[in-house]
RNA sequence: GGGCUCAUAGCUCAGCUGGAUAGAGCAGCGGCUUUCUAAGCCGCGUGUCGGGGGUUCGAAUCCCUCUGGGCUCACCA
């Protein structure tokens, strides 16, 4: 596809010899209002070194630059030169890559041959998959597709919280107030309540805390009953956490969890001793990172046993050894941002010259109304509950529209579960946000649903044509004998222009881990794709008009669809 | 107390590595369906961009400082 803003370099970097082309490219921008042009360049930075103001500069080289083939109109406006693209060119270049990519519009093969592992969602056994719990899986998700769209290898890595002192708790509960058939029953809520018990007795029973701890020693040890007991819960968590899963849709190719890492310090901390890094401190192992303004990292307890630093530490080292990635990211609450930074700090150490490669993406946290959310007071909102109630009033709205849907219960399903994940992928990872049903089941303005809704639109438009959808994309490429005329106006074009920056959003989402960058977009499309929809008649009695703009609803439609894809949300034909 | 982070319209938020009059959605009011899906489209905004300094031709954006919220700081994860 031609890189317009890079010809607009070209062209300026001719005739100004004081920039370089890179440094021409980045001065470049889009203006603020579209009537002002497609590209802009700022004229202040060579008054200095021309000796001259920046509006004169600007309009000399406007002059210098008019009448190229590529641009219809080169504007000095101020201190500015605003050019504006040849539109046919534009169109044309725009959607022949749509047409060409063939389905796969806005993919690439830029991460070819390099591993990327995700680590995300990482609930802990035996607790509920809670509120709080999608940012990590839904943002996590998303940052997977990502790079596997871009071309990366990639390893999705569910990094479950199976390990420590709390399954001790949860062994000693269940032996003194637990019965098997209600944990069977229903394994998480059950398990749960045995684990808020214990911290009630603890209180009146201190020793509690001393059984908790002999108990996981045994069961570090391998001791087979503790085990048998610690795979039981495990088990049966799973099967309650794949349950969300699936409705979901999301898969993982790793559940190498906390426990997997259990025989593998042991390695890790001879590293740390050969380096002579270790040191005791208060009974415990450390290693001090005073020197780099940190709090020392815990390697071992006084009893000898480990850490949950110590087990990540280890964790990275097999993966890059099993692995050898180029990055392994980590979609982790902003809360454990200090242990990443020591996490790091540590690997690198160790002496390993990969611990940059290793990034960490935090989010911000999930607070109720009545305030932070908490598993052991029972102050908590399922994830099911709401991907559940989202879906029942889906059902209702579909019912109440009377859509013409094949399947009510896919619709409802793909819908309510989208607009759930969408609003999950609107704002800024880092920002806190309180949880409110209001916004979750609210479907209008900048929602999954209104994304969706544009484009079983676009869908509907094409089957409506009456075109056979394969004839008409082998039609649709015979871009030459399209008349982009009949797509030139403001509504149409505004649509083009964002189908045209569809990749580089991807590419941008990637590089900041960020999707919110691609759901802003989509919702830019969607709005676009409305009003040219609102204001345009598509299926005209003009054969050529009709085929034009069938190109821009095919365009259109596939943009959504893959950004919906790559945000983990289904794109329903009909709603 | 130290570190990290956030603060933009009534509410929820965009605003890319500084650039031309600061933008959406929601809520509110008013319009638009003999026409391809009204979960839609169009119109209506007097904002100390938390306060104060600084850098710059130019600051919501960068630096300093203050205020306020959140998270976090040794044997939990």
């Amino acid at each position: 596809m031609i890189d317009f803003k890079k010809e607009v370099a070209q062209l300026i970097s001719n005739q100004v010899s004081e920039l370089t082309i890179e440094e021409i490219n980045d001065m470049l921008e889009r203006p603020v209002d579209s009537k002002m042009g497609d590209y802009a360049f700022p004229c202040f930075k060579l008054a200095k070194s021309l000796r001259k103001a920046p509006n004169i500069i600007a309009m000399e080289l406007g002059e210098k630059l008019k009448g190229c083939e590529l641009f219809s109109e080169v504007e000095s406006v101020n201190a500015y030169v605003n050019f504006f693209i040849e539109k046919k060119a534009f169109i044309k270049a725009s959607l022949s890559e749509v047409v060409r990519m063939d389905g796969k519009f806005g993919s690439s093969t830029i991460g070819e041959n390099r591993k990327v592992i995700v680590e995300f969602s990482s609930p802990n056994i035996a607790k509920p998959f809670h509120i709080g719990h999608i940012r990590s899986t839904v943002i996590g998700n998303s940052i997977y597709k990502l790079f596997d769209f871009l071309g990366y290898d990639t390893v999705r890595i569910n990094h479950l919280g199976d390990y420590g002192t709390q399954f001790g708790k949860m062994i000693v509960a269940y032996r003194k107030w637990g019965n098997k058939e209600d944990v069977e029953k229903a394994p998480i809520k059950t398990l749960l309540e045995y684990y808020v018990k214990f911290h009630e007795e603890v209180e009146a029973h201190p020793e509690l805390e001393d059984m908790a701890r002999d108990v996981f020693t045994l069961l570090e040890n391998g001791s087979e009953e503790e085990m048998e007991l610690w795979k039981w819960f495990k088990d049966v968590s799973l099967k309650e956490f794949k349950r969300v899963y699936d409705i979901l849709g999301i898969e993982f190719d790793s559940y190498a969890g906390e426990s997997f890492y259990s025989d593998k310090m042991g390695k890790v901390i001879d590293i740390i001793k050969d380096r002579n890094l270790l040191v005791e401190s208060e009974g415990a192992m450390i290693v001090d990172l005073e020197a780099f303004n940190l709090p020392p990292a815990l390697i071992m307890k006084k009893d000898g046993s480990t850490l949950y630093l110590t087990r990540d530490i280890a964790a990275a080292v097999y993966r890059k050894e099993t692995y050898d990635f180029y990055k392994n990211i980590y979609v982790v609450a902003s809360q454990q941002n200090l242990h990443f930074q020591q996490l790091m700090k540590v690997i690198d150490l160790m002496g390993f010259d990969w611990s940059n490669q290793c990034v960490h993406i935090p989010f911000g946290l999930v607070s109720l109304e009545d305030g932070t959310m908490s598993t052991r007071s029972g102050r908590v909102v399922y994830l099911e509950d709401v991907l559940n109630r989202a879906i029942a009033q889906t059902k209702e709205i579909i019912i109440e529209k009377d859509v013409n849907t094949e399947n009510i219960e896919i619709t409802a399903k793909q819908v309510g579960i989208g607009a759930v994940i969408f609003q999950e992928l609107s704002n800024g990872r880092i920002k806190d946000y309180v949880f409110s049903w209001d916004k979750v089941l609210n479907f209008e303005g900048e929602t999954g649903p209104y994304v969706q809704y544009t484009y079983a639109r676009a869908a509907s438009v094409l089957r409506n044509s009456k075109e056979d959808l394969d004839k008409l994309v082998v039609k649709l490429n015979d871009i030459e004998n399209i008349d982009f005329n009949f797509i030139e106006s403001d509504a149409a074009y505004s649509l083009v222009k964002l189908i045209y920056r569809f990749p580089e959003v991807i590419i941008e989402a990637a590089n900041r881990y960020e999707p919110s960058i691609l759901t802003r977009h989509l919702v830019d499309i969607a709005q676009a794709f409305n009003r040219f929809y609102h204001d345009e008649h598509i299926l005209v009695a003009n054969e050529e008009e009709k085929k034009a703009k069938l190109l821009l609803v095919y365009a259109a439609k596939i943009s959504l669809h893959n950004g919906l894809m790559l945000l983990g949300i289904a794109a329903p034909e009909r709603m």
